[in-house]
DNA sequence: CGCTGAGATGTTAGCGCTAACAATCGGGTG
DNA sequence: CACCCGATTGTTAGCGCTAACATCTCAGCG
């Protein structure tokens, strides 16, 4: 039962299961990689010499002659958002459940030269797939210069014809919040858009434009975010201040709840609550956004599916198949931070 | 300038690059590897070879034949929480820097078992040096039955005596919360803790008993959260009905911000308010903690810093010295969540 | 002018593994 | 009873690299 602590000196090699067995190493070769013709009784002998041994089987040797990791790449840019902490979570449990194990670099910026780099190691390092994770176009751009022997997925970036990526439906979630917010009665939404060099960022502002434009309200000018609650703050108080002058805002979007927690914190601070005064959705579902105040109306994006969904496109290419994904659906929760429009002042 | 597209085919080895510049494959390696008796005419030779074919070396097969993967191994419960995230980033910047790279492996739940499995699977994968990131004892317990033939050094984790750890000095972070409370005037301080299996929790208690008793305050009995927004809002319930049942409630320490936002949003709904009210200070100072409703008074934690230290402990280890590092400082954020003590009610 | 030795380069072996092929062993078949 | 076939096992040859040793070259010197 009890294993002997392994001998730090050397670590075992198939010849020691070998020996002990009574075998040759390709036997034992043929039992670690489930080879159906070995009979029953060596297998079991094998296999017990391997469990008594405590023996592990030597991937770089492995993968010297295969030529093969069982290795994914991941290159992202700052995981400090939940959204791309969450993927990665969701892509590494894919990729350990397929057999495959997950080599992170995390680059500080998307310029092209980090990113060729990233994968250049990634190349070196004979990973079997390389996964993108970010929303920038930089990475993008980057990414599309690139040509690495092995797979390159995108998650969340980019995606060109030939190029696959998998992502979640940003266009149809905004869509999702828009409307909510028109069946509430609001006369048009505001939006607060994240930086315009994210292709997410993008999508939401189609989105919201595209569902105002569907039932012909009026598409006021988006203001512009970058993600954090700070931009969120300014936002609110140039809402806040147009307000007081008497201009007709009574619902927002925002492309983060990030942002939305900044805005909320600078209405409130101007006097202004949601969903009283003005609704406010935001996008992401944060752990934090039901106990915002108000808890907050959001869209939820499924980052864990998105991480499955990569993993699966990373094994179909390396399968040699042409799978293109649908992108990950978005769901509406709602929450008190929306709510019916307050009576339409006189016409 | 432009690089001609790696062949698919096969990558390149070293004797394809030696044919080009005309030596042998020993001496591509000895340029590769910095090796110092090269005549410069030639390494200046290889070293074109090398860009004009796009070279990059197997490192399967130096691993094979030197014994090290240059990869430390990472093995984390869940990274979904903000601090462990960063922490990982600071690990995986400096590991990169100091030429490793980075392999996770991100574990449901901190069992032994699932803890064993994975430092196994490190250990088969040949990393240099495992480095454990968890809180939680089951995973020091885990680790501390666990005896693999490389370094293995946990961050946030126990931390015996002979198995080094980094972490933050939770004690004295709880202990500067607390002190800043006390110096405004109120006469205690109540504590919602994390849960009791976590080491950090413990030691934010510790550091809360502590300062109270050194000033002789009374030491109420603690809540008890387990990080959770919703866990903070079942405490803030808990307590707003204290306080309107006339107890005297006057300052709230919660061992993390993530709880300290539900209690916000519970204090908020029975009509409390911080600082007038009731005086609140979280742990952590996530990035959001600014825009909470009011801005939130925390600690902060260097979570980067952690990361560093992380990696130079695993360095040290590896070179076999016996570094014990000091805990990382944390730091008190001071915003508009605490607030004087109101007048004590007749004594 | 032959010898020494340091610097530069080449040759060989082998890291631990898998793929391909070779060998062995029974049990049926003509 | 020789023969063949399939199931099982063993043997051999690398995968691409580095370490150790061998070789070669040429400057310096007695």
């Amino acid at each position: 039962m009890v294993q002997p602590a392994a001998a730090a000196v050397r670590p075992l090699s198939m010849a020691d299961v070998a020996a002990r067995a009574g075998v040759s190493h390709q036997t034992v070769s043929r039992v670690v990689n489930g080879h159906p013709s070995v009979a029953p009784a060596t297998r079991e002998r094998v296999e017990q010499a391997i469990a008594e041994l405590g023996y592990r089987p030597n991937v770089a040797a492995r993968a010297l002659v295969t030529g093969s990791t069982r290795t994914i790449g991941l290159v992202t840019v700052k995981i400090n958002q939940y959204g791309p902490a969450q993927t990665m979570l969701g892509l590494e449990k894919a990729a350990r459940a397929a057999g495959y194990s997950l080599s992170v670099s995390i680059l500080d910026d998307a310029t092209a030269g980090a990113m060729r780099d990233a994968v250049d190691a990634f190349v070196a390092q004979r990973v079997d797939a390389i996964v993108a994770l970010s929303t920038y176009d930089d990475a993008a751009e980057a990414l599309a210069s690139l040509e690495p022997p092995v797979p390159l997925v995108a998650v969340q970036v980019g995606g060109d014809e030939d190029r696959p990526a998998v992502g979640v439906d940003q266009e149809a979630g905004a869509r999702l919040a828009v409307r909510h917010l028109l069946d509430l009665g609001h006369r048009t939404v505001h939006h607060v858009a994240g930086p315009a060099d994210s292709k997410e960022a993008r999508g939401r502002i189609d989105g919201w434009r595209a569902e105002l434009e569907a039932v012909g309200a009026p598409v006021p000018e988006p203001l512009r975010g970058d993600w954090t609650p700070s931009s969120g703050y300014a936002a609110g108080r140039q809402l806040a201040d147009r307000i007081r002058a008497g201009e007709d805002v009574t619902a927002v979007f925002l492309a983060n709840d990030q942002m939305a927690l900044g805005l909320l914190a600078a209405f409130h601070e101007a006097g202004l609550e949601a969903p009283d005064d003005v609704s406010v959705v935001g996008f992401d579902d944060l752990p934090e956004a039901p106990y915002f105040t108000p808890p907050l109306t959001t869209v939820r994006q499924d980052f864990a599916e998105l991480g499955r969904r990569g993993v699966q496109l990373v094994l179909a290419r390396l399968r040699g198949e042409d799978l293109h994904p649908r992108p990950v659906p978005a769901q509406l929760i709602v929450r008190a931070s929306s709510g019916p429009a307050k009576p339409a002042p006189a016409a």
